[in-house]
RNA sequence: GGGGCUGUAGCUCAAUUGGUCAGAGCGCCGGCCUGUCACGCCGGAGGUUGCGGGUUCGAGCCCCGUCAGCCUCGCCA
């Protein structure tokens, strides 16, 4: 009679002493077995863990003929009592105090040998991972990060759940939305020539939820960008996508720092301090020069363009005079790198685009602190030497790199020294958590190539209430563009170890202020019309103040689960050039298909 | 679209300056083995060196092209 297996009584990670003397039913695959000629030894494995079973000729010959003939990953099912292992137990298996002696087997399920080990620690290349998927996720730092995602995804969706929120889906098939993005498009075969865009995210929609009433409403939505990839890009991802009506940026951030307070408790077990800190785009730029701060090591950007006034160094001077600023970070301890390792480090500066990288290595010389190399020679001087080191807080066996020139470049070169060099010096503590927001982001950027004004965030996030005047909303001029890119936003970024996790706003739901938007955009109202004609609609039929986030949840996981890219906790991901390597998609189609379609196939 | 790295057995890799270099470990197959848990021991099979062309007496190695994978800039929140 064949054995029970839709009565399993446990999983493989599941029996410990306790169970001694237990008869138990268990399946799974054939992780490993050791054939000792005698007996024979099986490693069991499912989703919970591994059991050892064994296999005794003397009690059980036909089950142990079976088992001689097992061949990793076939998948069998035993009964069998469960035994302590006495002086053999294996300290590495949490099933280790215990085994199970098998009574009887059935063979479910061959298997050819696998194209790759089903190891936790194997290095085999990600494509061929990737065309066998359904193997990989056997392996347990796969299915450990799924499983991480699931934990993840639940606590989320249970905190919305328990304030309130509406778990409302939006359509997959739709309109262009209105992030940069190139859109993945999806011909129409009812009207020839006519195309659905797949979203980019939920954003209108969401906002017509709100209009619409529905006050409360979160998603966890799947986007599509159809943009070239990175480790953490894939063209399809997913958004934990939050919108709320009558609200300031404080109601949102609240809510989303309670709710990943509880992700880190439910995925890391540690207790995330709120509120988090806020730091305002412009501090973070000029601390810590990025817009995304990695708040786990200090190491923060000092001004010296009032210490440095004076020198008689060229690219200093000639910052200052072109209005800019000079700034520097402290390399602790960094006096001991070798010329060669400095001069590396200047190629790479250049790479980003800066002329140089001037840097003094600071040192003690008989009780005197000086400067030595680099550009010592034109502040290394009883006037300028002190101010530097009390503005920089640079002590003797320090390194002190400079940049100059207008602030966003300056952040842009220094930021990159500061996170560049942590990484390399290995001055970042591991098992940390240092969350943030971002707060006051500039409503406009300007783009010097296309000489244009675009929107930081995008086009309907709302300016700062005290700034709002700066757009003359009703003035027929528009205002100067250094008056623009004054205006703050309401604007917020979540930021978990100096990488972005997402980011929201409020909305304008002023029909005039987002009128005189689009106006400052460039954007004619034909254009705007045409392009966001239902939301420019509803927002004339009482519009709440609204506003949202949507959060990165692919890297949210990463993060958490100690991953480096994103392939690593999406079940079925695509590869660099978008394919995937399990289905092959995409793939070319029928005549019929594209006939259908009212579409020719493109010769280039 | 640009740049970089990689491609040798099922997997991970080695092969001095171009010269018996087609190799190792793991895996696989067969045999032996009653306390293994990376079991052990003995034996065996397995190769279009990504593909195409070129240089050369001779190419895994040099050159050109091409394909694929990864990283990255552009692009993309």
């Amino acid at each position: 009679m064949p054995l029970p297996y839709h009565e399993r009584t446990h999983d493989c990670g599941a029996l410990r002493a306790s169970d001694v003397g237990k008869t138990v039913l268990l399946a799974g695959w054939v992780d490993n077995f050791r054939d000792l000629g005698g007996m024979v030894f099986v490693d069991l494995r499912d989703r919970g863990g591994i059991t050892q079973v064994r296999f005794d000729p003397t009690t059980d010959p036909r089950a142990h003929e079976v088992a001689r003939a097992l061949r990793s990953e076939y998948v069998i099912v035993v009964r069998g009592e469960v035994v302590h292992r006495g002086d053999k137990v294996n300290p590495n298996l949490p099933t280790g105090e215990i085994e199970v002696k098998a009574h009887e087997i059935d063979l479910l399920s061959k298997s050819k040998t696998p194209p790759f080990m089903i190891a936790d620690d194997i290095e085999t290349n990600e494509d061929l991972r990737l065309e066998n998927r359904f193997l990989d996720v056997r392996r347990t730092p796969v299915r450990r990060a799924l499983m991480l995602r699931h934990r993840i995804t639940k606590t989320i969706r249970d905190y919305f759940d328990r304030h309130g929120f509406l778990d409302i889906e939006t359509p997959i098939l739709t309109k262009s939305t209105p992030e940069g993005a190139r859109d993945y498009l999806v011909p129409s075969r009812l009207q020839h020539g006519s195309f659905y865009a797949l979203p980019q995210s939920p954003q209108l929609f969401k906002q017509l939820l709100m209009i619409g009433g529905l006050d409360r409403y979160m998603q966890i939505a799947r986007c599509f960008r159809d943009e070239d990839l990175r480790a953490d890009r894939q063209p399809e991802f997913t958004q934990v996508d939050v919108e709320m009506a009558f609200v300031q940026p404080e109601n949102v951030m609240q809510h989303i720092e309670a709710c990943m307070a509880e992700v880190a408790e439910a995925a890391v077990g540690v207790e995330v301090p709120l509120p988090l800190p806020r730091i305002s785009y412009a501090d973070a730029m000029r601390k810590y020069g990025r817009d995304a701060p990695d708040l786990r090591y200090d190491m923060t950007i000092k001004d010296v363009t009032a210490a440095v006034a004076g020198a008689e160094f060229n690219v200093f001077r000639d910052a200052v005079a072109a209005g800019g600023v000079v700034r520097c970070i402290v390399l602790t301890g960094g006096a001991s790198m070798t010329r060669k390792e400095t001069d590396g480090l200047t190629e790479e500066i250049k790479g980003i685009g800066a002329g140089g990288l001037p840097l003094v290595k600071v040192a003690d010389e008989g009780g005197k602190t000086v400067f030595q190399t680099g550009i010592a020679k034109f502040i290394d001087t009883d006037t300028i030497r002190p101010k530097v080191l009390e503005a920089s807080g640079a002590r003797p066996g320090d390194l002190i790199l400079f940049a100059a020139g207008t602030e966003a470049n300056v952040s842009k070169y220094l930021g990159w020294l500061r996170t560049t060099l942590a990484e390399r010096r290995g001055l970042i503590p591991k098992d940390q958590w240092a969350f943030c927001w971002v707060v006051d982001f500039p409503l406009f950027g300007y783009d010097e190539e296309a000489r244009a004004i675009y929107p930081m965030h995008h086009p309907f996030t709302s300016p700062k209430d005290e700034d709002l005047h700066l757009m003359r909303v009703g003035d027929p001029e528009l205002p100067p563009r250094e008056d623009l890119l004054k205006v703050r936003a309401k604007a917020y970024d979540l930021v978990l170890n100096g990488i972005e996790l997402g980011g929201g706003s409020i909305r304008i739901h002023r029909s005039d202020v987002q009128a005189r938007m689009f106006q400052i955009l460039g954007l004619s109202e034909e254009d705007a019309r045409a392009k966001f004609q239902f939301l420019m609609e509803a927002l004339q039929y009482g519009a709440p103040p609204h506003g949202g986030i949507a959060l990165g949840l692919d890297r949210t996981v990463m993060l958490f689960g100690g991953f480096s890219s994103l392939r690593d906790v999406i079940a079925f991901p695509k590869n660099a050039r978008a394919v995937c390597p399990l289905t092959d998609a995409p793939s070319v189609v029928t005549r019929e298909q594209l006939k259908d379609l009212g579409l020719d196939r493109l010769h280039e």
